[in-house]
DNA sequence: TGCCCGATTAACT
DNA sequence: GTTAATCGGGCAA
Protein backbone atom coordinates (compact mmCIF):
# COMPACT_ATOMS: atom_id res chain seq x y z
CA UNK A 1 0.00 0.00 0.00
CA UNK A 2 1.22 3.69 -0.96
CA UNK A 3 2.19 5.58 2.29
CA UNK A 4 0.34 8.70 3.21
CA UNK A 5 1.58 12.11 3.57
CA UNK A 6 1.19 13.62 6.78
CA UNK A 7 1.86 17.11 8.20
CA UNK A 8 5.40 16.21 9.33
CA UNK A 9 6.51 15.77 5.32
CA UNK A 10 5.96 19.63 5.19
CA UNK A 11 8.09 20.46 8.12
CA UNK A 12 10.82 21.29 6.00
CA UNK A 13 11.84 23.88 3.41
CA UNK A 14 9.42 24.15 0.58
CA UNK A 15 12.57 23.63 -2.07
CA UNK A 16 13.09 20.32 -0.87
CA UNK A 17 9.10 19.35 0.00
CA UNK A 18 8.62 20.30 -3.76
CA UNK A 19 10.68 18.15 -5.66
CA UNK A 20 9.62 15.72 -3.38
CA UNK A 21 6.16 16.08 -4.16
CA UNK A 22 6.56 15.10 -7.77
CA UNK A 23 5.14 11.68 -8.30
CA UNK A 24 3.03 11.45 -5.20
CA UNK A 25 -0.44 10.98 -5.68
CA UNK A 26 -3.28 13.50 -4.71
CA UNK A 27 -7.09 12.97 -4.52
CA UNK A 28 -10.06 15.12 -3.69
CA UNK A 29 -12.70 13.31 -3.14
CA UNK A 30 -11.53 9.76 -4.63
CA UNK A 31 -10.89 12.02 -7.73
CA UNK A 32 -6.98 13.46 -8.94
CA UNK A 33 -3.45 11.22 -9.90
CA UNK A 34 -0.25 12.01 -9.86
CA UNK A 35 1.29 15.02 -9.02
CA UNK A 36 3.51 15.67 -12.32
CA UNK A 37 4.22 19.71 -11.92
CA UNK A 38 4.74 21.90 -9.12
CA UNK A 39 6.21 25.22 -7.70
CA UNK A 40 7.94 26.47 -4.73
CA UNK A 41 7.05 29.84 -3.15
CA UNK A 42 9.16 30.91 -0.12
CA UNK A 43 8.74 33.69 1.96
CA UNK A 44 11.72 35.77 1.14
CA UNK A 45 10.86 34.82 -2.76
CA UNK A 46 9.32 38.82 -4.35
CA UNK A 47 7.42 36.27 -6.17
CA UNK A 48 5.19 34.98 -3.45
CA UNK A 49 1.92 36.35 -1.63
CA UNK A 50 3.52 35.78 1.51
CA UNK A 51 6.98 38.49 0.75
CA UNK A 52 5.06 41.04 1.72
CA UNK A 53 3.36 39.58 5.28
CA UNK A 54 0.22 38.21 6.17
CA UNK A 55 -3.17 39.70 4.96
CA UNK A 56 -6.67 38.08 4.92
CA UNK A 57 -5.82 36.25 1.44
CA UNK A 58 -2.41 34.89 2.46
CA UNK A 59 -3.20 33.76 6.27
CA UNK A 60 -2.69 30.47 5.59
CA UNK A 61 0.33 30.52 4.43
CA UNK A 62 1.42 31.97 7.90
CA UNK A 63 -0.46 29.02 9.84
CA UNK A 64 1.31 25.49 10.34
CA UNK A 65 2.46 23.18 7.63
CA UNK A 66 -0.07 20.42 6.13
CA UNK A 67 -2.57 22.69 5.31
CA UNK A 68 -4.37 23.55 1.76
CA UNK A 69 -4.07 27.24 0.74
CA UNK A 70 -6.55 28.27 -2.32
CA UNK A 71 -6.44 31.63 -3.92
CA UNK A 72 -8.35 33.11 -6.49
CA UNK A 73 -6.51 34.35 -9.57
CA UNK A 74 -7.18 36.46 -12.30
CA UNK A 75 -10.88 37.03 -10.52
CA UNK A 76 -11.69 33.68 -12.55
CA UNK A 77 -9.60 30.75 -11.51
CA UNK A 78 -8.39 28.59 -8.32
CA UNK A 79 -5.20 28.16 -7.34
CA UNK A 80 -3.96 25.40 -4.76
CA UNK A 81 -1.15 25.46 -2.47
CA UNK A 82 0.43 23.06 0.11
CA UNK A 83 1.72 25.23 2.93
CA UNK A 84 5.30 24.24 3.81
CA UNK A 85 8.37 24.72 6.96
CA UNK A 86 7.43 25.43 10.52
CA UNK A 87 4.12 27.43 11.08
CA UNK A 88 4.87 31.30 10.21
CA UNK A 89 7.83 30.87 7.49
CA UNK A 90 4.70 31.41 5.08
CA UNK A 91 6.24 28.80 2.16
CA UNK A 92 3.81 26.73 -0.01
CA UNK A 93 4.24 24.56 -3.29
CA UNK A 94 1.84 25.61 -6.05
CA UNK A 95 -0.35 22.40 -7.83
CA UNK A 96 0.77 23.36 -11.15
CA UNK A 97 -0.44 19.96 -13.06
CA UNK A 98 -1.90 16.35 -12.29
CA UNK A 99 -1.41 13.44 -14.27
CA UNK A 100 -5.03 11.92 -13.90
CA UNK A 101 -5.70 8.38 -12.35
CA UNK A 102 -9.00 8.38 -10.91
CA UNK A 103 -12.28 9.77 -10.99
CA UNK A 104 -11.95 10.67 -14.25
CA UNK A 105 -16.42 10.79 -15.55
CA UNK A 106 -16.77 13.32 -12.52
CA UNK A 107 -13.46 15.72 -14.08
CA UNK A 108 -14.67 15.51 -17.19
CA UNK A 109 -18.03 16.61 -16.43
CA UNK A 110 -16.64 19.56 -14.10
CA UNK A 111 -13.92 20.24 -17.02
CA UNK A 112 -16.43 19.93 -19.56
CA UNK A 113 -14.22 18.51 -21.88
CA UNK A 114 -12.61 14.78 -22.65
CA UNK A 115 -9.56 15.58 -23.32
CA UNK A 116 -7.10 13.79 -20.76
CA UNK A 117 -4.33 15.52 -21.40
CA UNK A 118 -5.78 18.78 -20.71
CA UNK A 119 -7.40 17.89 -17.42
CA UNK A 120 -5.34 18.84 -14.89
CA UNK A 121 -2.61 20.24 -16.88
CA UNK A 122 -2.44 24.00 -15.63
CA UNK A 123 -3.15 25.29 -11.80
CA UNK A 124 -6.63 26.31 -12.65
CA UNK A 125 -7.56 23.15 -14.71
CA UNK A 126 -6.56 21.19 -12.19
CA UNK A 127 -8.95 22.89 -9.53
CA UNK A 128 -12.02 23.06 -11.67
CA UNK A 129 -10.92 19.16 -12.47
CA UNK A 130 -10.81 18.13 -8.50
CA UNK A 131 -13.82 20.80 -7.41
CA UNK A 132 -11.37 22.71 -5.75
CA UNK A 133 -12.61 26.20 -4.46
CA UNK A 134 -12.41 28.79 -1.89
CA UNK A 135 -13.99 26.70 0.26
CA UNK A 136 -10.92 24.29 0.66
CA UNK A 137 -9.04 26.91 1.74
CA UNK A 138 -6.93 26.33 5.27
CA UNK A 139 -8.76 22.69 5.35
CA UNK A 140 -6.06 20.05 6.12
CA UNK A 141 -4.07 17.72 3.38
CA UNK A 142 -3.97 14.50 5.55
CA UNK A 143 -8.05 14.70 6.02
CA UNK A 144 -10.80 13.93 4.00
CA UNK A 145 -11.59 15.11 1.31
CA UNK A 146 -8.08 15.32 0.54
CA UNK A 147 -5.79 12.19 0.30
CA UNK A 148 -2.12 12.23 -0.44
CA UNK A 149 0.20 9.19 -1.08
CA UNK A 150 3.80 9.52 -1.47
CA UNK A 151 5.60 8.67 -4.63
CA UNK A 152 6.88 5.30 -4.98
CA UNK A 153 8.71 4.66 -8.06
CA UNK A 154 12.35 6.39 -9.09
CA UNK A 155 11.67 8.88 -11.84
CA UNK A 156 13.46 11.60 -12.76
CA UNK A 157 12.44 15.31 -11.82
CA UNK A 158 13.95 17.87 -13.81
CA UNK A 159 13.81 22.09 -12.89
CA UNK A 160 13.42 25.48 -14.34
CA UNK A 161 11.86 29.10 -14.04
CA UNK A 162 8.43 29.55 -13.01
CA UNK A 163 5.77 30.42 -15.07
CA UNK A 164 3.85 33.42 -15.24
CA UNK A 165 5.82 35.39 -12.83
CA UNK A 166 7.55 38.95 -13.43
CA UNK A 167 9.78 38.80 -9.85
CA UNK A 168 12.57 36.76 -9.24
CA UNK A 169 11.04 34.75 -12.83
CA UNK A 170 14.80 33.51 -13.16
CA UNK A 171 14.60 30.95 -10.34
CA UNK A 172 14.70 27.60 -11.05
CA UNK A 173 11.79 26.75 -8.41
CA UNK A 174 9.63 25.28 -10.99
CA UNK A 175 10.22 21.42 -10.92
CA UNK A 176 8.27 18.37 -13.20
CA UNK A 177 8.82 14.94 -14.34
CA UNK A 178 10.72 14.20 -17.07
CA UNK A 179 9.39 13.94 -20.52
CA UNK A 180 5.43 14.01 -18.35
CA UNK A 181 2.76 14.50 -21.05
CA UNK A 182 0.58 16.40 -18.78
CA UNK A 183 2.83 19.17 -18.25
CA UNK A 184 1.43 22.33 -18.20
CA UNK A 185 4.15 23.49 -20.60
CA UNK A 186 7.18 21.50 -21.35
CA UNK A 187 10.44 22.29 -19.53
CA UNK A 188 13.66 23.38 -21.51
CA UNK A 189 15.56 20.82 -22.57
CA UNK A 190 18.57 22.59 -21.06
CA UNK A 191 16.63 22.29 -17.69
CA UNK A 192 18.44 20.79 -15.22
CA UNK A 193 17.84 17.15 -14.46
CA UNK A 194 17.70 16.31 -10.52
CA UNK A 195 18.13 12.11 -10.34
CA UNK A 196 15.52 10.27 -7.89
C1' DT B 1 -11.66 55.68 -3.09
C1' DG B 2 -9.28 54.78 -7.37
C1' DC B 3 -6.04 52.44 -10.05
C1' DC B 4 -3.05 48.83 -11.69
C1' DC B 5 -2.03 44.27 -12.30
C1' DG B 6 -1.77 39.43 -11.46
C1' DA B 7 1.36 32.10 -9.39
C1' DT B 8 -4.62 31.79 -15.92
C1' DT B 9 -7.30 30.01 -19.60
C1' DA B 10 -9.63 29.56 -23.97
C1' DA B 11 -10.77 31.41 -28.13
C1' DC B 12 -9.18 33.93 -31.63
C1' DT B 13 -6.11 35.49 -36.02
C1' DG C 1 1.13 34.96 -31.47
C1' DT C 2 -2.70 37.93 -29.43
C1' DT C 3 -6.48 39.10 -26.49
C1' DA C 4 -10.82 39.14 -23.75
C1' DA C 5 -12.82 37.55 -19.57
C1' DT C 6 -13.19 39.09 -14.72
C1' DC C 7 -12.20 40.77 -9.89
C1' DG C 8 -9.77 40.99 -5.46
C1' DG C 9 -5.38 42.53 -3.33
C1' DG C 10 -2.19 45.99 -2.45
C1' DC C 11 -0.69 50.50 -2.63
C1' DA C 12 -0.92 55.50 -3.67
C1' DA C 13 -3.57 59.60 -2.91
Amino acid sequence: MPKRLTKSFFKRSVHEVAPDLIGATLFVNGAGGRLVEVEAYHHTDPAAHSFRGPTERNAVMFGPPGYAYVYRSYGIHWCLNLVCEPKGSASAVLIRAIEPTAGLPAMRRRRGMADERLLCSGPGRLCEALGITGAHNGLPLDRPPFELFAREDEIEVVAGPRIGITKAAEKPWRFGEKGSRFLSKPFSTATTVIYR
